[in-house]
DNA sequence: GTCGTTCACTGATCTGCGTCATAGAAGCCT
DNA sequence: AGGCTTCTATGACGCAGATCAGTGAACGAC
């Protein structure tokens, strides 16, 4: 566990000395798929760090609808928000698949922040990045089902490379449109050789193509 | 101005002398309405309050559209984000009236948070607000427009009381729907007694059935 | 192997809401 | 006054995409 610590942010900005703190209280967790890791509206009490498999942080609707907001992958913090203000998660998170989870108690968590300025300060610049993201995922409302989902999978490539391990159904979820819609963009996508696709996973052939189409308009 | 600043968040958890500090390089600006106060993508210098008037974030589409992220009223601050990470302004600021704001230029305000930690708890925490708010805002994809435009009518009665004084024009990009909708719809709302209006102003008559739109499905 | 479940795919409606057009009312300027 | 702009309002039309329905392939469990 410290190995992957100092490996990743904001935690690698700690000495090892700081960074054994956490380690010596961290807990790592394992979840099978379609549990709950915690809730919406439960106090905070953690900050967690995704160590294997892949975690979605989804809001379910009153409509019995889904909306994933962001989906973690190994190496990746989440939570940070309710370290910093101690108020209650805003989101569910669901491991997509079994999935191996740190968690961090978050007095330490926030015992490091008192500590080491650059811990701080990097747990906050990950914060804002988050914040820009969503900011920028609010205008998409706008877009058409094909640009949203050309945005989503472009932003999800940055994560996972060209090969994008997601059903349609999580992706539907991520870029606000049914299955079905995603089903029948991608199979033009496809066409166009833009992408390629098999079960559970969708590869990126032209990412250029896909940029193209959200320049345009 | 030192009044003003001595009532608001975060400015208020400042001791006078750290806020006169602030105070001694502060500007205050006059914007008409429609001008530009900072656009999107520009380098971040400054920390905004607004003193009159009402500023509106926003943010102009590749297809003509505008989508409004936030509405600023006086008292509030804006712009914590690139105050936090120095990165660049995330949207426009456009003061939907004429408007009266209060410049803080970035380095006092990052020498205010060096020096008092109640301010930069507080700063963080109007933060995490933002982020909680646009994360549910992101949410809203997925109800329909009636829905919608029910949340935002109540979110904005948090911050103006039953009357709101907004164009349908104003909610409409708020909402993320047309203004042709925006009319119907709250013509709909009037003639449930939900609501009354005139030119340029909205008054919630019966809150509860609002609420009561967004609660069933 | 068989069964059950998940996922992918396709076609046939249906509808909410965007788009376009038009018109009147309210407010501001000279 | 008159003219101009902004805002509100309403109707007609069309379409993107949701909904509903059905099929088949891939995968895991036993």
């Amino acid at each position: 566990m410290e190995k992957l610590l100092a490996a990743i942010e904001p935690f690698k900005r700690l000495t090892p000395a700081e960074r054994q703190r956490i380690v010596a209280v961290a807990r790592e967790k394992h979840y099978a798929k379609g549990e709950t890791i915690f809730r919406r509206g439960q106090a905070s009490d953690a900050v967690w760090v995704v160590k294997t498999g892949r975690v979605h942080l989804m809001t379910f609707l009153a409509n019995g609808k889904v909306s994933t907001t962001c989906v973690m992958v190994p190496g990746e913090t989440f939570c940070c928000l309710p370290a910093l203000d101690r108020k209650e998660y805003p989101a569910d998170a669901v491991p997509a698949e079994d999935s191996t989870v740190i968690r961090i108690p978050m007095d330490v968590f926030h015992q490091a922040m008192a500590r080491s300025q650059a811990f701080t300060q990097q747990t906050l610049c990950l914060f804002c990045d988050r914040l820009r993201q969503v900011e920028h995922k609010g205008c998409m409302v706008y877009e058409p089902a094909e640009q949203r989902l050309a945005q989503v999978l472009l932003t999800l490539s940055k994560k996972f490379g060209q090969t994008i391990p997601l059903t349609r159904q999580e992706l539907s979820e991520l870029a606000g449109i049914t299955h079905e819609t995603v089903i029948r963009t991608l199979s033009r996508f496809k066409e166009r050789g833009m992408i390629s696709s098999s079960r559970g996973q969708t590869t990126l052939v032209r990412p250029k193509q896909l940029e193209a189409l959200l320049e345009q308009l």
